[in-house]
Order: structure tokens, then C-alpha cells, then sequence
DNA sequence: GCCGTTTTCGGCCCGACTGTTTTCAGTCG
């Protein structure tokens, strides 16, 4: 009987193929294949194993029947043939070798086979006693890197990644700086933070300016900057005093669009819209679009026009990231995307009646009238909330609605969904609640998937928190099958929150995509502890947009009259 | 190995940088 193999281990398995396969010699584009199924695999949120025996895998983009096979084989006996058949062919660590920077596949086949080296050990013997430079094309150079990176012990550390909290207030800040400046004429974010990904290693600025190096002088003399790593007359990095590298380029003005195009990324859109382009006679890279036919050369101030120029509408950057969004942007078939602006209530916050709430009930309401919301479902931790508190905090609650309204503040609670999957407050009381929110803050490796079920099933909870429970750079979220929950949470009309605390940022994108698509609706919360933390709605909507969400999807864009209609 | 608004065969993103070279292959993003 065949066990489903997991998402990741199927990927493991086809990077690994992609590895051995490469430093054997096999012809690039196959590995390239592995190589691009296994990322797609890595991004697909269904579980590979079930659609491969089912047949519908090769639905995928990057996975053709081959590869289908290949994963159904992993399934039915545990192994891939291919995969072991190389493995055995290449010895020792010499897959190991890959891992050092600058050392690619073809080296890596090198120096195995003309110097017979094939542990990390060997080439740190081979790299101290010269021999390295023996081969043809390397040299002394290649040899002080290898050691340097041995040295380094450059095992798996774990990439820490600045979260996008953090890195948009700053980017932001810069942003504004250089467009201060006398000189600047255009500037943007871009990279990973202008598409609002959740994490990102460094910040991306592109400006075009009258006086290039007039703009970097500015930028590298910024009261923030703490070192300048890097800098030339159109080019510079620094590091600020957080810790947080930023790349600044200044570009010719009539480039500006296709530089934004081409640093926003991501890598994979990039990839996807140029071999969608060369199909149809163009070559696209970051300084135009040339038409191969007659080599003429467009190119463009405004990334909107180069999109147009290809065929698109412009994609919102939330959505490049080569997972559909260009054949919707060929049909006219994007979507219109949830705005910050469209919220118009809270639906998951504390107050001070939880220990860790920093302000008092009427401030969380004040905080959320003047970002233009008509109500805040208090939604406290249930510890602190048995019944006489409750009824302590309704009478509160009453209080404050009698000074801000018609702003309206809501009885809720956020209680736990315990080891066994119940509820940790009385039905009586819930039944009392406007609004319940059931999440998971314990036994996280405990049969997740069943309890999230089982506290959708209850007929007073009206919206499951922060689905997996990760915590970005601490602890990965539990392993669901979404699947089965959207279907459930459609079915009996639950929300699935999408919590915007810059480290949860939980439901993530493919998730609330699915969430989406499923008919779930997707109230985009803060978790707010204190007045400030309402801020944190944008990193919620900024990933609500990396799910395709429209504004008819998020929740609480709706009236509460409405919500109420809707909540089951 | 994947894929198709010229193709079921014959293509497959593009340019910068590095170290080694004297014209380029390999690696990287």
C-alpha cells in the first residue's frame, strides 16, 4: 500500500536527483527540470503524493509524466530508482561540495574525478597542499575560497530572514529620504518587500536621479546607516544600525520601468514572463524588451507600459511570483485585490483584561474609530476571562459603547482548542459572545488537522486564529491538511483569520489562497495588543493580496450587520 | 524533462561577476 509521501520529501528527493544528475553530466535542461519541479512542489500547498496517484499532478506547471511517475514511485516503494541509481554513482560528499559558494556542478565533477577527492576532509587536504590548482581554470584564488569556506563550517545555519514588519517601516523611511532629495526624480521599493513577502534578506531601493552620485551620497550619509559595505556612482549598500542591508540603484530615467520590473522579481515571475516573451519573439531582460526579428530595442520608464508592451495588465507585485498570475494578467483575469482601506473593523484583538493587553477597552476603540473602523470584536484570551470577569468586562464594554458610538465595541473571546480539540469556555457563555475566535496555542505537534476540525464543527465558533501557529525564525507552523479544513470551514460557514503579527502572519499566502478559492471567508486580523499594533492590518493585507483576495473575501471589509448575517 | 497563439520536435531567460584566462566557462541571482 502506498504512503503518501510528504510535499518536502518529494521536493528533498528531486533536488537531490537534480544534484547527483548534474554533477554526473547529465544535459542541464533535465536537471533544470527537476529543479523546477521540485520548487513547485516546495510552493503547491496539495499534497503532491495524492495528486500524482490520482494522476493529476502533471496538471502542474513543471511536472510533466515523468516526474509524475517518478513521485507516484516514491510512494508505492519508498524510493525513486533514478535517484538511487546516481546516488550510488557519485561517492562520498561529493554532493557535499555544492554547498560551497562558487563551487558549482561542474567543479565539483572535477575535482572527484581527475583528483580522486570525494570527502570535505580530501578537499581540504587536496586545497592545503595545492593541488586544486592543478586542474585547468582554477588557480590559487579557488583554492583560498574553498578553504575559507570549509573553515567557515558552512553547514545548514539557519538563514534568518528579516521579517517584512520590521523591514517596511525602514524601506519606507528610505523611500521618503530620497525623494527629499533635490535630485531624486523617481524612487521605489523593490525586491521582496515592494511583492510583501513576509520575510526578506536585504531591501531593494531603485531611484533615477539628475545627479546619480549626488543621490548616493545622500543615501550612504543617512542618519540610520551604521556602515557602508558598498559604493560606487550608481550603486551602494549599507547596513543600518538595526542590522538591515539596503541595496540603492540609481538608474537611467528611461530604464526605470524595466529595472523596477526586473529587481521586484520574483526570480521565478522573471523566468516565467521571459520564456513566455521569447515564444513570442522578444528577449526581455532589465534593459528592454528586444525584438530578436529586427533587434530594435523598447525600452520603458514605466513598468506599467512594459507589462501593456508584452501583453499583460500590470500585476500587482504581491502576485509575481510565476503561480498563475500571468496567463490571468494575458485574459483580463487578475483580481481586484483587497485594499488596507477597505477594512472597516477588527476582528481579533485584546485589551488590557488580558494580561498581556497593554491598553484599556475604550483606547483599543478609540485607536480603531480613528483608522476609520466602526467596530473591534474584543476577542481577550479565555484564561482570564471565567464568568464573573466576563461579566465585569460586558458591563466595561457597554460603558465604552455608550461613549464612542455609533462606533460599536463587540463581546468576543479568543479561547483555546485544547489537546482533545474542545473548547476551553462553556457553550453558555460563548452562546452569550458576538464573536468567537478557537485557536491553537498548545501541543502543536498533537493531531492538529483533527482538533482545527473538530473546533469548526462547534456550532459557536465563528472563526479559527492563526491556523498553523508558526512563528517566523522560532518554530514552523503546525503540518495541515488545508485541504480538508477550508472544506470544512466552507461547508459550516467558519472563518480562517489570516493574523497579521509580523512574526505569524498566519493563515500564509498559499494557504489563504486556497482559503479563497474554497469560498472561505478570510477575516484579515491584527491580534493587536496595544493601540499601536493595529498597524500590523498592512502586513495582513499585503499577504491577503499574495492570496488573491478580494475585497468581497475579507470579512471584516463588511458591515458588522453584515458579518453577523454571515457568521454561522 | 517540459512544453506549444509558428512547433508533438527542438527549443529551453538574461546579464553580471569571478577567476582564469588572452576569449571564456562556470556560477550566481
Amino acid at each position: 500500500m502506498a504512503t503518501i509521501p510528504r510535499n518536502s520529501d518529494v521536493a528533498d528527493a528531486l533536488e537531490e536527483l537534480a544534484d547527483v544528475s548534474e554533477i554526473l553530466g547529465e544535459t542541464g535542461f533535465r536537471v533544470l527540470a527537476y529543479r523546477r519541479a521540485a520548487q513547485r512542489v516546495r510552493d503547491t500547498s496539495a499534497s503532491i503524493g495524492e495528486l500524482a496517484l490520482a494522476g493529476n499532478a502533471k496538471e502542474l506547471p513543471g511536472i510533466g509524466a515523468t516526474i509524475e511517475a517518478k513521485i507516484v514511485e516514491l510512494g508505492e516503494t519508498g524510493a525513486m530508482a533514478a535517484l538511487e541509481k546516481r546516488r550510488a554513482e557519485v561517492p562520498g560528499e561529493v554532493r557535499q561540495f555544492l554547498r560551497l559558494p562558487g563551487l558549482g556542478p561542474k567543479t565539483a565533477a572535477r575535482i572527484w574525478r581527475e583528483l580522486g577527492v570525494t570527502t570535505l576532509a580530501e578537499l581540504r587536504e587536496a586545497a592545503e597542499a595545492q593541488r586544486v590548482r592543478t586542474l585547468q581554470g582554477l588557480g590559487a584564488k579557488s583554492e583560498e575560497r574553498i578553504l575559507e569556506a570549509l573553515a567557515k563550517g558552512f553547514g545548514p545555519e539557519p538563514e534568518r530572514r528579516g521579517l517584512l514588519g520590521v523591514g517596511l517601516p525602514v524601506v519606507r523611511e528610505v523611500v521618503e529620504s530620497l525623494r527629499e532629495h533635490p535630485s531624486a526624480v523617481d524612487v521605489s521599493a523593490a525586491g521582496s518587500a515592494r511583492r510583501g513577502r513576509e520575510t526578506f534578506r536585504d531591501l531593494d531601493v531603485i531611484a533615477t536621479a539628475t545627479d546619480p552620485p549626488a543621490l548616493i551620497e545622500h543615501f550612504v550619509n543617512a542618519t540610520w546607516v551604521l556602515e557602508v559595505a558598498a559604493r560606487g556612482d550608481t550603486k551602494a549598500t549599507i547596513v543600518t544600525k538595526q542590522g538591515l542591508r539596503i541595496d540603492l540603484r540609481v538608474v537611467p530615467p528611461e530604464d526605470f520601468g524595466s529595472l523596477l520590473q526586473h529587481f521586484t522579481g520574483s526570480k521565478h515571475h522573471n523566468v516565467a514572463l521571459r520564456e513566455d516573451a521569447q515564444r513570442r519573439g522578444f528577449s526581455v531582460s532589465e534593459y528592454g524588451v528586444t525584438v530578436v526579428e529586427t533587434g530594435e530595442v523598447h525600452r520603458f520608464r514605466d513598468e506599467r507600459d512594459l507589462y501593456r508592451f508584452l501583453g499583460y495588465d500590470w500585476i500587482p507585485p504581491e502576485l509575481r511570483e510565476s503561480s498563475g498570475e500571468l496567463e490571468a494578467a494575458r485574459n483580463g483575469g487578475l483580481p481586484q485585490l483587497v485594499e488596507v482601506g477597505d477594512l472597516v473593523g477588527e476582528l481579533h484583538c485584546h485589551s488590557s483584561w488580558s494580561s498581556d493587553g497593554k491598553a484599556s477597552i475604550e483606547e483599543m476603540a478609540r485607536a480603531a474609530r480613528a483608522l476609520g473602523y466602526r467596530y473591534l470584536a474584543l476577542t481577550d484570551h479565555s484564561h482570564y476571562l471565567r464568568e464573573e470577569r466576563l461579566e465585569a468586562q460586558w458591563r466595561e464594554i457597554d460603558e465604552v459603547n455608550a461613549r464612542v458610538k455609533p462606533f460599536r465595541v463587540l463581546r468576543g473571546v479568543e479561547a483555546n482548542i485544547k489537546a482533545n480539540g474542545t473548547i476551553d469556555v462553556d457553550d453558555s457563555l460563548l452562546a452569550e459572545l458576538d464573536w468567537v475566535v478557537a485557536s491553537v496555542h498548545s501541543a502543536f505537534d498533537r493531531s492538529v488537522t483533527e482538533r482545527v476540525l473538530a473546533a469548526i464543527d462547534h456550532p459557536l465558533v465563528h472563526s479559527i486564529g492563526h491556523l498553523t501557529g508558526r512563528k517566523l525564525n522560532r518554530r514552523e507552523g503546525a503540518e495541515l491538511d488545508i485541504a480538508r479544513i477550508v472544506v470544512r470551514a466552507a461547508e459550516t460557514g467558519t472563518a480562517l483569520e489570516l493574523n497579521s503579527q509580523p512574526d505569524r502572519l498566519d493563515m500564509r499566502d498559499v494557504h489563504a489562497r486556497i482559503a479563497g478559492e474554497a469560498g472561505v471567508l478570510v477575516p484579515v486580523t491584527t491580534d493587536a495588543h496595544s493601540t499601536k499594533a493595529l498597524g500590523y492590518r498592512e502586513l495582513g493585507i499585503a499577504q491577503a493580496r499574495r492570496a488573491w483576495l478580494t475585497k468581497a473575501q475579507v470579512l471584516n471589509t463588511r458591515p458588522w450587520r453584515e458579518v453577523q448575517k454571515l457568521r454561522r
